[in-house]
This record gives C-alpha cells, structure tokens and sequence, in this order.
RNA sequence: GAUCCGCUAGCUCAGCCGGUAGAGCACCUGACUUUUAAUCAGGGGGUCUGGGGUUCGAUUCCCCAGCGGAUCACCA
C-alpha cells in the first residue's frame, strides 16, 4: 500500500484536527514510537470488574486497555477515562509518578487513543476507583476527532451508517447488542435443554417458499441458474421431521424484498423451531419459555416497561381464539354468522372500508382481527385458530367445518412475534394448496409461493404430526430491550449507499434486475462463430524496443467515472511503486466503475503522459478486442489476485 | 410507494421580517498536583446537503434532486 501522506480522501474537509493528530502521530514514528508496530496489549482486569472487585484489588497492581474518552487535565495531575468492552474506568496520571518524560507524552495523547496502563487499584478523594498511572504505551492512535462526549452520536443515520462510532460513544448501544447476543444464547440453551438440534439449510433457494413475500433474486454463474435468497427455512426443516430428526430448529436470517420500517429491514432474523409429535398447544408453551424466559435472563423480572408501555411477559399468557377476539374488540360474533354473505355485511356494518364482494368468512374475520383487535393486544396474547384462508401450511382444526386452521400468533405490544402451526402433513391437501398459490401467481400476485414438488413427495413419505413455530428474533430484541426501531437491534441495518457510493450497474429498476453476475455470465457464453479478430501484424518489432515497454500488475484501488464524460473511467492503481497511477480508459460501456474495485489488471506504465478531459492519464490499461457479430467486444484482462502490484510482464 | 418533518463547524444545536454565520463540547496556546460535562485566559476552524430560480443581495423565500426520520400501506 501507497505510504499516503494521509490516511483518507476526505481528509480535506477536516484538515485541521486530523492535522494535528497526523502530526503527532509522525513525530511519534520519527522518534521510533510507530504505535502501529505494536502487536499486543495487556489486559489483566476489566474496568467494570476493577470496580466491582475493588475491595480485593485495593492496592493491587493491574494492567488495562481500551480507548480514551475524556481527560480533564489539572496541570501536573490529569485524570482520563479508558472505555473497554466491560465500561470505563478512571486514569489517575500524576507528574511525580511518570517522570517528566512518560507525563508529557500522556499529556499529548487525544481523545480516541487506544492505551494500554498498568497501576496500582485506588481510591480518589472523591471517592472514585482508578488506576494510579505508573506506566503505559500508546497502542493506536486515533486520527479523527470522536462526536462529543456529552451529547454523544444523535445522527440516527451516522450512527447505523458508522456503528463503530455508535458503540463507541453512546454506551447503551452496546448493552443492547449484548443482551441480543445473551437472548439468541439463551433460546439456543433453552432448545438444547429440550434436546432440539440446530440445523442449517440453504440460503439459496431455487424455490424461495415457506412464507408469502417477493424474494431476492441472485445468479449462479457455473450452473448458469437464477437462484433465490430464501424467504424462510420452513419447507427444508420439514424435510428434516419427515427425515426423522424430530427436534430442530434453525436461527438464521430470510430475505425479503419488500418495504422498510422501523418494524422492518430486508434482512431480519428468525428463529424456526419443528418438532415432531407435538402441536400448536406444546408450541404456545415453548413460545412463553424462550421469550419470558430470555426475559428473566436479561432483565431478571417479567415485568418490562416498552416505551412507556408496563408489560408482564410473566407465564401462561391470555390465549384467545380470533373470534373471541373479534367479538371483544369489534363487537361481532362470527360464530353466530353463517355464510360469507352475513360475514361481508357484519364488516361492513362495523365500518371495514375494503369488502369486496367475494370475500369469505374467514377473509372478513380476519380483516376484523386485523383491523379492530390487533392494536388493542398490548400484553402478550396467543391469538389462535385462523381462518384457513390466510394459514395454508396449518391444519384444519377439527369441529369447525374446515373453516379454522390450528394456528396461533403472538401479539405483545400490538404487534405480531411469531406465528406457529399444527403443521399440515397431508400431501393431498398440500398439493392442493400449491395449486392455489400458482393460480395467485399466475393471476398477478408476487408473493404467491411456487410449488415445490419435492416437498410434497417428502409429505408422500410421511410427515409425523409436528408442531412448528417461527419467532421473530430482532422484534423480540426491541421489545426486550426498549428500542423503538429495528435499525436499532441491527448492528449494521440496511441503508441506502450514499450519494458518491452507488455502483453504476445497479440498474435494479422495476421488473428488469439484471445482476452484474448475469452480464458477466452471458458474456462467458459467446458463440465462436461469430467472431472476428484482427489479423496478425507482420511488422516485426526487434526485441529491444518491445523490451523498453513496461508492462506491470496493477492493482485497481479506485475505479470511478469521469464526470461528462460518456466513456472513460478514471483508475487510481497501485502500480507497486509506492506512488498512486492515474489512467483513464474508455470502457465505460464495458464496465461498471464498482465492479472493478480491488482487481488485479495489466497497465504499460511508461508511456508519456496524455490528459483526457483535462485530467492526466499516465499509461494505458491493457484489455483483448475482437469483433462479435459486427459489434467491437473488449474484455480487460483481469488476473489472480495473488499476483503482486507492480509484478513486471516479460 | 404516499404524506409530513429534518439536513448549519469533527459532534450537539441556535440563527427572528432576506443583509456572506454563532454557542457548548472537541481542537490549538498558556495557567493549574485529586478532577467528574474540571476550571480560567486567549486562539483557529464553515462549499450553511447538492443544483436551479426570485432578488441589488439567499443559510433564510420558491422549485428540483439526494439522504435521513416519523406516520400510512404491505409484511415478520
């Protein structure tokens, strides 16, 4: 790598206090105190555990490392606060212990620094536990300054954008991600308690099923396949009850492409559980033990406190059935209506705005539940037995005509955290409602699931009767732990690039994704007879002159398009010299800017400088031309990646 | 996708009726040997998100765009 005079591009637009930190940091390398040539740093205790154990550690000696975060100087004492993965701690420093030296360089350290102190366990005179200094190193310096200290990150978009800065300042964004990581540890105790096996199974779906929303669509170049990011595990772990492991559950992420909220991102975290020869009643006890019970791990009390709102998650929640809640919140009793017709103006009369006129019973109790129940089910509540209108994967419930499925929802909060099933293990019946589901496709709907047949033959060979249950994980996180927005329980929730940052060949418009992967495939599958290539010169070059050309690997480190100009790309390259290489080339209409970042290509590196709008291209990138039925192609030759930069071409 | 709101110094925010910009923190210089958002004195730092328009003059008014947030719709 270019031994840059500084460290990034923007850096023009904070010259000043990343000056003085750049300074700093040269002035320490020219005096052979490179803190980057430092390989470890010694922890012997954590700040909270320092705090919390002080009676032992009085006067003990201890080593920590973390990052500086505030320094309150007072000539020749200072104190600072060190931030480690467990909280902070105070830094005593004082003049006579450090020696002139070691205290004037303490003095010189900026808030972000990352040290390593070692000293005695005290108490100051107002009482606070610290370290007495006695002897430290400087283990990175931070170059740029950190948001403030008072107010901390209130950005919401620069903090998911730069969650490192989040967690560095605003402390309780690590408790969050802590207690998620401790929640998802205690469902898979809990599972592991009652023998179930984690599994895993594809995230590439040639069928994305098990759940109805609009997949991501991706390509597999070797086998030429469109291939789909799954949209739930449902129909693989099913597979496993009918393979005979009976307990399994999965913890994984779906995909789906479909809005953003605070509720939503396209990414999300879901745990599926089947097992085998239980049902939807055995599932609303496994539901109340791995929430409640994750409650009480981390929050040691069920009784909770979702903003603003108290709520007891505290075992057995209210149970339910969606009519006994129809007729609650909205004042109809479905079980006293008999046909669709009754059903239409019992909603309408209620003041449902959509009935269309082929809507059922079950369609128009459920748009009631939805409508005038589901708000109103802020503590935890098994909503259960659906209209089998909108549960396709469940059982029928016997005794109500066919017209309820064994089917359950939890609502906490008004909002829904999981759903299970009595699973339906008839392959008849299956196969019926894949049938269903094409005609919804084939009428429009998106998110109508494709048939899978090997599915249904696994029902052939015999499904036990199983319950399933899927449990939402980050809106379990939110509620657990008062976040409003799931952006909040995502360490990296998905943005939007910003403006500079969005790769040209992202032309994901409506109805014609075509991925960089599809161009680059069809690209490999060129039919031979339709090109032509340039005849051989016959004009010979001595090998003097061919050997004065510097033909050299370089390394594309920036890759982005001359503005107003409709061909050329402009290339910063490693060329191996230490010095970065400006080339501009004119294959824009081959390639987009983002697809080659960081490849490994060909450049003649001597030839005279030449200035493309106005900017100057030193030497040329080497790329094949041949003409492909009449049209000029041109590949750039892209090597291995291991071929080092600057590597010269004999 | 629709509606509303926001974007000003590294960070958190002021900026009125249009007259080329302020505070606190952070940073730099100095003082200070037990501070707690340390204090005190002095100093530097801005493409007011971008592009148009109105105007003698736009951070301010209007339009368009970008990004974000909230609400709605769909979903988990």
């Amino acid at each position: 790598m270019a031994d840059r005079e500084y460290p990034v591009e923007q850096v023009e637009s904070v010259p000043e206090q990343m000056g003085f930190r750049i300074d700093k940091l040269r002035a320490l390398k020219e005096n052979g105190q490179d803190p980057y040539k430092i390989t470890t740093g010694r922890q012997t205790h954590h700040a909270a555990d320092i705090v919390a154990d002080f009676k032992n550690l009085e006067d003990e000696t201890v080593s920590v490392a973390g990052r500086l975060l505030a320094r309150r100087g007072m000539g020749k004492v200072s104190f600072a606060d060190l931030l480690d993965r467990s909280g902070t701690i105070q830094i005593f420093s004082r003049l006579n212990n450090l020696g002139d030296e070691s205290y004037a360089s303490w003095q010189n350290l900026d808030i972000g620094d990352l040290v390593e102190v070692t000293g005695q366990v005290f108490r100051t005179k107002t009482g606070e536990i610290s370290i007495r200094n006695s002897e430290w190193r400087l283990l990175a310096k931070s170059l740029r300054p950190l948001p403030e200290k008072f107010h901390g990150l209130r950005d919401t978009d620069t903090r998911y954008r730069k969650r490192y800065l989040d967690l560095i300042v605003n402390p309780e964004v690590r408790e969050t991600f802590i207690k998620r990581s401790r929640i998802i540890s205690f469902m898979r105790e809990e599972l592991e308690r009652r023998q179930y096996l984690e599994v895993e199974t594809p995230l590439l779906n040639t069928i994305p099923g098990g759940a109805t929303a609009r997949p991501f669509v991706t390509h597999h170049n070797a086998l030429n396949l469109d291939l789909f990011l799954r949209i739930a595990p449902e129909l693989f772990l099913k597979r496993l009850i009918v393979g005979g492991l009976e307990r399994v559950y999965e913890i994984g992420r779906n995909f789906r492409n479909e809005g953003m909220s605070n509720r939503h991102n396209p990414e999300f975290t879901m745990l599926e559980l089947y097992e085998a020869y239980g049902d939807y009643h055995s599932m609303m006890e496994l539901s109340e033990a791995l929430i409640a019970g994750a409650c009480m791990d981390i929050n040691g009390t069920y009784e909770i406190e979702y903003q603003g709102t108290p709520i007891s998650l505290a075992p057995p929640w209210r149970r339910m059935t969606m009519v006994e809640a129809v007729h609650e919140f909205a004042g109809i009793n479905f079980d006293s209506i008999a046909n669709d017709e009754e059903a239409r103006e019992a909603a309408r009369k209620r003041g449902l705005d959509d009935v269309p006129a082929n809507m059922t019973w079950g369609e128009a109790l459920s748009k009631c539940f939805e409508e005038f129940a589901e708000h109103h089910l802020i503590q935890p509540t098994f909503i259960i037995d659906y209209p089998i209108e909108v549960s396709p994967l469940a059982k029928i419930k016997q005794g109500t005509n066919g017209r309820l499925t064994e089917r359950f929802e939890i609502f906490i909060y008004g909002r829904e955290h999981g759903n299970a099933y009595s699973e339906l293990n008839d392959p008849f019946d299956q196969a019926r409602r894949f049938e269903d589901q094409k005609r919804r496709r084939e009428a429009g709907d998106e998110e109508a699931t494709l048939p899978d047949d090997d599915f249904i033959e696994a029902l052939e060979i015999g499904m036990p009767p199983t319950g399933g249950l899927g449990i939402g994980i980050d809106r379990v996180v939110m509620l657990l732990t008062d976040q409003p927005s799931i952006r909040d329980v995502l360490l990296f929730p998905t943005m939007k690039p910003l403006g500079s940052q969005i790769p040209e060949n992202q032309a994901f418009s409506e109805g014609e994704a075509i991925t960089y992967d599809q161009f680059t495939t069809d690209s490999q599958t060129i039919d031979l007879s339709k090109v032509k290539v340039e005849p051989l010169f016959e004009d010979m070059v001595d090998f003097e002159t061919f050997s004065k050309s510097d033909f050299r690997v370089v390394k594309v480190l920036n890759c982005e398009e001359v503005p107003k100009s409709k061909k050329l790309l402009k290339f910063t390259l490693d060329d191996g010299s230490g010095q970065e290489r400006i080339i501009l080339s004119g294959i824009k209409e081959y390639y987009a800017a983002q697809s080659l970042m960081g490849k490994t290509l060909v450049a003649i590196t001597n030839l005279p400088e030449r200035k493309m709008m106005g900017i100057p291209s030193q030497g040329m990138i080497i790329s094949s031309v041949y003409e492909y039925d009449g049209e000029e192609n041109l590949n750039l030759l892209i090597l291995d990646g291991n071929i080092p930069a600057g590597a010269k071409l004999y």
